[in-house]
DNA sequence: TCACGCGTTGCAGTGTATGAAAATCTGGAG
DNA sequence: CTCCAGATTTTCATACACTGCAACGCGTGA
């Protein structure tokens, strides 16, 4: 799948990225991320200040974008899911999923986490792209739950009166607010419990309709 | 009642900073906000490019800060809510009555949307904004929820393991969430129905736990 | 009126970001 | 081995974003 023969060429460039992105975490831990330069991070791997706009188009990017690639994965997951299974549970599946094969680049994540505590700047600007990210997992969604009740009306469009494209919007939302939610509050509590568990005791709290509080009722 | 006196120096700041603001907005939705240069808005107006900058601490914070005073009225209403009023209840009662008086300052916020709708870029500041808010939003609830049961502390969720304060995060995220897709929902269609309606509608589809797609209503 | 406080302005300096052309490298063809 | 074509990096130039500092001018209260 992903074992296309890397040429030299394009192993080089992803080495740079890494290479780039690593220093620019391990800088912004250190010396907090307001005060690291295009011309350090690029000192510190070897490389022109220009070329470092050649990876990223910004330099907050350095900082934020850790994997392009998990969004897109994402939506693959939630296509393939059998059909039998509900949108809803199609997304939180895949998502589990994804949260918990993080563990593996810790390391990197760990460092995230302490420049984005540090610079609330940042912070803001991830969650932004997660919400971009959303847009597409909500057009995702609509696909599929499209695919999904096919096979009476097959004119399909929108003409519902009110909410022809509200649901899938809502659900991608609400996904990425359990993601992020848990991603915050396990980071809160520096990993009393696993990343997952987290995030399915707040997916579990939304499918109950966020009904109250921990008193009664 | 927030009619205190205003001095000629307040009502000239005051002044000064919606005009930046309504220029920047202007000028971007005329030309797109990355061809908007601090000095044109700055110009616009008739101040100098320095004078911007005490104004907003970045040019984006032109674009993105309309109503600076809005994440704090609505913290006030959640916590001035009658105590029998259930947390859910009082954040979607204090921010749908703040939707239904947007619909004043409709041309500035048409405009809005308009410029965010043409540069994702500010779309991310904007949301990662309001996920600024929704902290400070979630410390309210946690205020809140922690005066209706001071000292008792009681079964519920408290089972999850450790959830302390999981629940007013996700109340304000959540709430955030039904806000930001009725936004987007009800200015992708241009005002069919009124904002509040369909903010309503989104709560009540995360009340009822996101259950599945709207096969008619 | 007078002086003080506060906001405004010009200026210098640092840092971000982009385009263009020159220099360098990679993967092959002859 | 040599040389070429395409891709990447670098250098250079330029525009714009943003900040501290010092001087200036207008509201404000005595």
């Amino acid at each position: 799948m992903t074992d296309a023969p890397l040429s030299l060429r394009e192993r080089k460039k992803r080495a740079t990225r890494a290479a780039l992105s690593e220093a620019a975490l391990r800088l912004a831990a250190e010396h907090g991320a307001e005060h690291v330069t295009v011309e350090a991070i690029s000192d510190a791997v070897g490389v022109s200040p220009r070329t470092f706009f050649n990876y990223f188009d910004s330099r907050d990017d350095a900082f934020t974008m850790i994997d392009a690639e998990s969004a897109q994965r994402v939506r693959d997951a939630v296509m393939a899911a059998p059909p039998a299974v509900s949108a809803l549970d199609a997304v939180t599946g895949a998502l589990a999923d994804e949260l918990a094969q993080l563990g593996a680049r810790q390391d990197v994540w760990a460092l995230h986490a302490e420049v984005l505590r540090r610079s609330p700047d940042l912070l803001a600007r991830t969650m932004g792209a997660h919400m971009a990210d959303e847009l597409e997992l909500a057009a995702a969604i609509a696909r599929r739950v499209g695919a999904r009740r096919d096979g009476a009306a097959r004119d399909g469009a929108a003409r519902d009166g009110a909410s022809p494209d509200l649901y899938p919007h809502l659900l991608a939302a609400a996904a990425g607010t359990a993601v992020r939610v848990s991603v915050e509050h396990w980071s809160r509590h520096a990993g009393e419990e696993p990343l997952p568990a987290v995030f399915r005791g707040a997916c579990a709290h939304l499918a109950a309709g966020l009904p109250d509080p921990p008193t009664g009722a």
